[in-house]
DNA sequence: GCTATCGTCGTAAACGTTTACGGAATAGAT
DNA sequence: ATCTATTCCGTAAACGTTTACGACGATAGC
């Protein structure tokens, strides 16, 4: 069932058809009626391949995790945010499809294999790294694509990043005003950049506060439920343990309170947690509930694909036409897991 | 940088370049060598679009999940079986992409949608319901497709699904030998393929041990966190509570052992939970650890893609061509959570 | 020396669209 | 009656591949 059938089938040409279909002004109203519920009828839908192939564009845009990632910390927080990231685009026909990259795979291999086998109109990138040479490879090719989290590399493109100092402030704000002096911060993977702005942030506001730093409290774990355990144990046995410590991720909290708990301690009265990241369904539920930060997933998803979309010639003049770039606010939620007074 | 340029840079014609890219055999084999240093080195790979359009394939399969679900129970869950799936089909040089049903949106027109545009070659369905239209449609177009749980629609298609009958008599087995007698069930959404099949090895399972079926234990709640809670405080103002609660999922545990605590109730010594599907790490540092089922998610998805390309022409050979249709084991793994004696 | 076979390659058609171009028909103006 | 403008539609080329078909030279068999 091709628009060829569908012609033949009304006594039209396929040009006409193919016209009254895209809404083209040079035709009859009452043709295109006829070819409108002909194609219904018929369930007639045009071939993505064909059309494609005459005008160099899929309607796919392409969203490439890493499962090693997802797996690690948080599948809520990419279901959230691709959920927004698909709805925006949506609205302009296009479809969102999700690459799923394995741990082993280079993530560079496979932009590039996306990119020279045009298997998508452009790409959102998450994960980024201080160093990122996808970007540079996209830039060089003039590729659209824009990237959760912000980097050196790439040149200007359109991307969405969280405010990293300002969590930090209100997470160092609160503990502070809790009399915590001894506050460790646990991180990820060297190198992606969410790590290295998390480190800054949480340095610059000790220093603010003139708080020493400590970098035996700086550590690094993976940030789901082992990771936490094994932070908290190191945290544990240290001369003087710390009193408060923020996590990036429910997942690593999760490990923690396991770890306090078989110690005889507990979380919200002997250490204070708070943490970045999480599911705030299931922070409310935790017992301490957990303090950490609310973020507008959807709508971040929403506006990165904005920006994307901002940067594509097709849809520029719906979006202004300039760069955007925003750094997002995260809100604290103030629970019972760091809710104690020290000292 | 076409098919044709690489051509003309080669002086060659492009048919040639064409068979010495595909294997075909009737190639000198100088000649394909050097084609392939020189595709390598000008970064040539054929285009999506015209070589579907040629051959009517596309080399991607769709997976088709809905947002709602997704973030209501388990994102983890589909992740790896995600993960297994891609990774089968990656062994074929099959691309999966994911697409998200939002919630308002028919999952019906969205099947068609990609079957009538050719958006792929195969597809995969999971939350199955009794009546699913999906899978008559599609048997109906005999479009290739394979469903993550069984049916009653589509006639026989391949599938791979759960031991809800296993899982539940292990579960009550257990709960059973510490001499419960008061066992209730929680249950997601009626329809789903999934909460009928618990509920009916959930009544079998009882009464095949003469165990009177109180109807009031059964009752239905969103598997979230939220709805555990709810569940557990219907089940707390009872005249005669249940000593033993079978959840669907850790989320709703989450949940539970909020309302339990609250309650100045203890999980694992005042009332025992179990629960079905989880995170098995999470339910590890559960606080007491919760006693739920294993599943090899990642393998089960390979299977699953295994089961879908045994249906497909272009790859039935390698797989015996039977329909695969097979029911998964899961492993119970006992912890604190049910684990005391009861009476 | 003629034919048959084989290995290798070039030619061109086909896949299903979209769109530039031109043509036919109608209407309005002179 | 002629000319122009407008509206609508048909024709055909083009997108980048794959592949059936035929062609060519070389080799082998007789």
């Amino acid at each position: 069932m091709g628009i060829k059938e569908l012609a033949r089938h009304l006594n039209i040409s396929i040009g006409t058809v193919s016209r009254a279909l895209n809404g083209h002004p040079e035709v009859n109203a009452e043709t295109r009626k006829r070819v409108l519920e002909a194609a219904a009828a018929l369930g007639y839908a045009p071939d993505q391949a064909g059309r494609s192939l005459r005008q160099g564009t899929l309607n796919v845009v392409a969203l490439l995790l890493s499962t090693d990632l997802t797996s690690k910390t948080d599948t809520m927080f990419f279901m959230e945010l691709s959920r927004g990231i698909q709805d925006q685009f949506a609205e302009h026909g296009l479809d969102l499809v999700i690459h799923l990259n394995k741990p082993g795979m280079d993530m560079l291999d496979r932009v590039k294999r996306i990119v020279e086998r045009r298997q998508a109109d452009a790409l959102i990138l998450a994960e980024t790294r201080d160093n990122d040479p996808r970007l540079d490879y996209l830039a060089g090719r003039s590729f659209p694509f824009a990237t959760m989290g912000r980097s050196w590399s790439g040149g200007s493109h359109p991307w969405m990043d969280l405010d990293f100092d300002f969590a930090m402030r209100a997470a160092i704000d609160r503990l502070a005003g809790f009399g915590h002096r001894r506050v460790a911060l646990v991180t990820g993977d060297p190198g992606y950049r969410l790590d290295t702005m998390l480190q800054d942030a949480y340095r610059r506001e000790l220093m603010d506060r003139g708080i020493a730093i400590d970098e035996a409290l700086m550590i690094r774990a993976d940030t789901h439920e082992e990771g936490g355990y094994k932070a908290m144990t190191e945290f544990l046995a240290m001369a003087a343990p710390p009193t408060a410590v923020i996590f990036p991720h429910y997942r690593a909290v999760v490990g923690a309170y396991a770890c306090l708990s078989e110690s005889g301690l507990q979380p919200g009265r002997d250490v204070a947690i708070l943490s970045c990241s999480a599911d705030t369904t299931i922070a409310q539920f935790m017992a301490p509930p957990l303090t950490c930060f609310r973020l507008d997933l959807y709508g971040l998803g929403r506006r990165l694909a904005q920006a994307l979309l901002a940067t594509m010639p097709r849809f520029a003049e719906s979006y202004g036409g300039a760069l955007i770039q925003e750094i997002w606010p995260w809100e604290l939620i103030g629970r019972d897991s760091d809710g104690f007074r020290v000292g």
